[in-house]
DNA sequence: CTAGGGTTAG
């Protein structure tokens, strides 16, 4: 009897209690102060009090924003132990907690054990999201025809968590089928569906039905613009990125650092540090200096355009470094040949005890090939899997086939691609076909191209290089063999062209161009060049390399045009941004070099190719010729 | 006093 009095009291005492906690753990959880929520709901618990239906959803949803799956286990072992679980906000919580914390099979168990969750919508919604967040298109589909046949009512929350599901390249047809629904439910005109399906749109690849969208919408809110200029940025387009972003200022829609994420990392695709630097100056206007998303991309656009300096100071000034930080900056280094560096940095990386993932790795393997550092290259590809447990992908196996293919070890790459359980790309078989090129293995480099063209049959580089492979074994009927399949394929070699920045202009130069104001100048001070060069390493040539320096004589290369005008035009370290089909050549580099080295300039050259978007002209002041 | 949602970096 004494036992149960005390008992009631403390029950008593508690449950007027109660509400003060809850406010105060509301009112952390809304201020996203989600770390300090759920040490006030462990206080909550040693004080005696118990929790209840109103206390669980803000705990729950703590733990999901931080992610700590553990507690949120324990908070579900509260929830059964109070008989909470029958409460459907409870409900919806927990299946959302488990479901933010990748915990996806415990969110359905809870939602299959209570037959109730089967009639509401939020439950159906919380688990939607869920498998739209860990991306199981199949069951999300299997779970929303299940509630069509239920007869469960779908509102936007449910189109909001089915249609990025679609979001994959490939799903277009699902993603239409999707649309559909939300114009047949009158859901297509609700501003958060119509982003949804914009980012839908851009995310499969069909940029211009996003587009579409993106003009459709008569209102568009920040997050519109925001959805669009970085699906153009995710799509490479970074020309329209920028001209959308001109426009988005024009129209006096303030960004947020969502918005210029996607603009510095179009910068850095293009080089176009002067827009890069406005970006920054924006960021701290706007009281986004800190942001470490931001700084990412900082660090990635300084480093893309040449300014190793600045990239590493953001590095270093950032409290807290992320993976993706120690990537960048990694990858910036490997970039320009520094390899040692980009090695430290990434045993540093590991010694602070950042996890590295594939693209950590990726960016160190690259590093380790453009510098040569072959059996370093060598050690991280094996350390990925057996330490890390990676699996590398078909592009950590194009890199290490380019690093063993550089060293001239073609026998052990060729192997490697037997060995590798992912189906090769075309980047694969390209590389083994770049290193043939440049030991003058002909025989590889057949078998290399056969598969390449099968993979890619409209890429004109790997065409060229073929034939280029051909032209240094003198096989002139190889060379006419190859040319005949471009004329059948009616494949016609896109002109590679380089440009340099100067003055908030673009300036860009194809060869043998004579298109700029400057021509008559620029030609002036290439011959001037080309004599220097030629008096500086004429003496130590051999045959072949003199027989290269002749051929390369006869032709006005994009990337010395762009060195000419550099000299004319700009003062200091200039960046010589290059779109070829594959790379630069090793003529124009010994070039640059040379030149470098007679005028005491650095010359940053950066190869671009991927992401030439030039067709419309991009400029950062919109005027072009 | 309570649940489900849209746009970011390497």
């Amino acid at each position: 009897m004494a036992m149960k009095t005390k008992l009631y009291h403390k029950l008593q005492s508690t449950t007027t209690k109660n509400p003060q906690w809850n406010t105060l753990l509301r009112e952390l959880a809304n201020k996203s102060l989600f770390t300090n929520a759920l040490s006030v709901y462990l206080q909550m618990l040693r004080s005696g009090a118990f929790p209840n239906a109103f206390t669980f959803p803000f705990a729950l949803k703590s733990c999901a924003a931080v992610s700590l799956p553990t507690t949120g286990k324990q908070l579900h072992c509260h929830i059964i132990k109070t008989g909470c679980l029958l409460e459907p906000f409870v409900q919806t919580s927990l299946i959302s907690m488990y479901c933010k914390c990748s915990l996806i099979d415990n969110a359905r168990k809870v939602f299959d054990e209570n037959p109730q969750s089967r009639k509401l919508t939020v439950c159906y919604n919380a688990l939607l999201s869920g498998y739209a967040l860990n991306s199981r298109v199949k069951d999300a589909v299997v779970l929303f025809c299940e509630m069509r046949e239920l007869g469960v009512e779908i509102n936007g929350v449910t189109m909001l968590g089915l249609v990025p599901v679609c979001g994959v390249p490939g799903n277009l047809g699902l993603g239409m089928c999707v649309h559909s629904f939300c114009v047949k439910f009158g859901l297509d005109m609700d501003s958060s569906i119509g982003n949804c399906l914009l980012t839908m749109y851009v995310k499969t690849g069909e940029i211009d039905c996003g587009r579409k969208l993106f003009n459709e919408n008569p209102r568009k809110g920040l997050i519109t613009w925001n959805a669009m200029i970085n699906g153009y940025a995710q799509n490479g387009l970074a020309n329209n990125v920028l001209e959308l972003y001109e426009e988005m200022e024009s129209k006096g829609v303030c960004p947020d650092p969502l918005t210029l994420v996607g603009v510095l990392s179009s910068c850095a695709h293009l080089g176009a540090l002067s827009v890069g630097r406005k970006v920054e100056r924006k960021m701290e206007d706007f009281g986004f200096g800190s942001n470490p998303f931001l700084n990412n991309a900082l660090i990635n656009m300084y480093a893309r355009c040449g300014n190793l300096t600045k990239a590493r100071d953001i590095f270093d000034g950032m409290p807290v470094k992320s993976v993706v930080s120690w990537t960048a900056i990694i990858g910036g280094y490997g970039m320009h040949g520094q390899g040692e560096v980009a090695v430290e940095l990434f045993d540093e990386m590991i010694r602070s005890r950042i996890r590295p993932d594939g693209t950590a790795f990726l960016s160190v393997l690259s590093a380790c090939s453009h510098a040569g550092l072959t059996n370093k290259g060598l050690n991280y590809f094996g350390v990925m899997e057996r330490k890390y447990g990676l699996r590398p992908g078909a592009e950590h196996y194009s890199c290490m086939v380019d690093l063993l293919g550089r060293a001239g070890r073609l026998k052990e790459a060729r192997e490697l691609i037997e060995s590798m359980q992912v189906k090769p790309d075309g980047a694969l078989w390209g590389a083994l076909l770049g290193a043939c090129k440049i030991h003058r293995n002909v025989e590889l480099a057949e078998l290399a191209f056969e598969r390449v063209i099968e993979l890619e049959p409209t890429n004109t580089g790997y065409y060229v290089l073929f034939s280029n492979v051909y032209t240094e074994a003198g096989n002139l009927e190889g060379i006419l063999r190859v040319r005949t399949m471009m004329r059948e394929r009616k494949l016609k070699k896109d002109p590679g062209c380089s440009y340099v920045e100067s003055k908030e202009r673009v300036h860009l130069f194809f060869a043998g161009d004579r298109n700029h104001p400057q021509t008559n100048e620029i030609y002036k001070k290439l011959d001037e060049l080309e004599n220097l060069v030629k008096d500086l390493d004429g003496s130590k040539k051999n045959d072949h390399e003199r027989r290269e320096e002749y051929l390369d004589s006869m032709g006005v290369h994009s990337e010395k045009l762009a060195v000419a005008f550099s000299l004319l035009n700009t003062k200091k370290e200039t960046e010589i941004v290059i779109i070829k089909n594959l790379r630069i050549c090793r003529d124009c580099h010994l070039f640059i070099k040379l030149v470098s080295k007679i005028v005491y300039r650095q010359f940053v050259v950066r190869d671009a190719t991927r992401f030439h978007h030039f067709k419309n002209g991009f400029c950062s002041c919109k005027e072009y010729w």
